[in-house]
DNA sequence: GTCGAACTTCGATGGCCGTCGTACTATTTC
DNA sequence: GAAATAGTACGACGGCCATCGAAGTTCGAC
């Protein structure tokens, strides 16, 4: 097989634009999720899918990492045989200001 | 049987502090309440349950709205044969400052 | 006090979704 | 290249939930 050039880095996810306000709130409403969420606002220069204790296997992290990526919550990028996860604050921020900061603010 | 003196005119909700986030974003993650709040939200002084066009039936509609209201995104007193629901803006925004603003800001 | 309007309650049903295990792929290391 | 690591893909399964229809309740109007 061909050297396959540089695989795509980042993993395929919505622009901006094209995030829509109910798969995101979706995307939030699943506690397993929201404490991925909240992991990433803690280290904002991403998190290997694995490094967060999650009480679901591996194949369940997974699934819900691709929601979360598809809804446009997070960014992922392929690091080696890791994939790095992260917040998309600004495309968040600028498409639906003060949602994500209530969201992370909530006591508990 | 009695008069039953005064049936409570506000429907059981939760007290602010109890609001719990998680709840929030699943009443607002589905389609049909996320219409109904975003009805509600341009008619601050209540709204009929029937008066808001919904692609559900009467019986659906009540399941939702006592979805919100239970999560604490809206607030019902009956009056007459009718229950008029509002939004708890107010209390959305003290517990999830910008939250709601961010759902509602929403372009699609 | 009857009728109608506005909701609620109570099953029943169907589909989606969170979960898991196993098998597979890709990448680094030895 | 073999082994180990990190994650994905694919079915399968079970439970929850959005939906409905039919019957019940509560209030206002006549």
């Amino acid at each position: 097989m061909p050297p396959t050039v540089a695989q795509h880095t980042v993993l395929p996810q919505p622009a901006r634009e094209e995030i829509r306000i109910e798969q995101v709130l979706q995307a939030l409403g699943d506690p397993v999720r929201l404490l991925f969420v909240r992991a990433l606002a803690r280290s904002p220069e991403g998190v290997a899918c694995g490094a967060v204790p999650l009480p679901v296997t591996k194949s369940t992290r997974t699934h819900h990492l691709r929601i979360l990526r598809e809804a446009g919550v997070i960014s992922m990028r392929a690091e080696g045989t890791r994939r790095l996860s992260s917040l998309r604050r600004e495309d968040l921020d600028a498409r639906y200001p003060g949602l994500l900061d209530g969201v992370l603010n909530a006591s508990h």
